[in-house]
DNA sequence: TTCCTAAATTAGAATTATTCTAAATTCAGA
DNA sequence: TCTGAATTTAGAATAATTCTAATTTAGGAA
């Protein structure tokens, strides 16, 4: 699959640091394998993919403390799509999400694609945030990747 | 707190039959549950509120299949909110959620409440049924219960 | 009523996802 | 180079959930 976002060393570095994290060589394959695709993988699949990347030098729980990491610092969020999975995304600019319940799998959809919403809730709720997933079958035809 | 939907047994029983279920006591105690609150308790705190009805005599497992087969049937719906956890809604009208991010407490949302959305997403996706959680404060002062 | 079979329930083992612990390693700066 | 703090690690521990195989229950036929 052809990277979402510039999946450069350099840009891996610069936002690790632009969220206050030191550089090392796990958080930057984790980074960098996240920001390489658009499949929101949980952490055992970051685990496979990262441990490729680094001929097998990196423990489940440097995934697992990594993730954390990184979402504690604001460079990935987590996506709860099924109940028991946490799944991890790169793309930290607001959107949504569509979920194909025939494959399971989850597209980003663009914050813009979806009109304003936040009708009024009465007066019992401040609402800070909001997101809205959609369920149905995804049309797009995939290209298998070379 | 009072109950949100009527918990009478007749209602319980009813609720179980229209949706192709055999009456059983573990059953209705779980469904009756969930019915009188509408605060998405999880598997555990489900678990805990019945053994008392039961006088401890229901399983966990009992209660883990119990679940189980109400979503399956449709009686009742998986909620997720946090990563991890599954919650539980007896409120199988379509409806949003607003998630309070200081209590961690789960509100829901009448459908009519949030407008028209589902505005194009291209051709790409053919949407079912969506979803809408907010996150914010909920201003509501809760009554105690007598 | 008694018997029968299928469904429901059960305890506890097993599995899975995740966190914790305590030791070893790394690394930036003095 | 030394030092202390941060990072990484293996494996143990925990938590949520499912599985297994045995037991109980219940409704219908005889």
């Amino acid at each position: 699959m052809n990277p979402v976002r510039p999946t450069k060393t350099e840009n891996i570095r610069e936002t690790l640091e632009a969220h206050g994290l030191k550089v090392t060589p796990q958080r930057s394959v984790v980074l960098g394998y996240l920001m390489s695709t658009d499949r929101h993988p949980n952490a055992e699949e970051v685990f496979q993919a990262v441990s490729l990347h680094l001929a097998g030098a990196i423990s489940k729980a440097t995934v697992y403390n990594t993730l954390n990491t990184l979402v504690a610092a604001g460079a990935i969020v987590e996506v709860s799509a099924e109940p028991g999975v946490t799944r991890y995304d790169a793309n930290i600019e607001s959107h949504h999400h569509f979920i194909d319940r025939e494959t399971g799998r989850i597209y980003d959809i663009p914050w813009e694609s979806v009109e304003p919403l936040c009708q009024t809730l009465g007066t019992d709720f401040s609402i800070q945030d909001y997101h809205v997933t959609f369920y149905g079958k995804a049309l797009k035809h995939e290209h298998s990747p070379p």
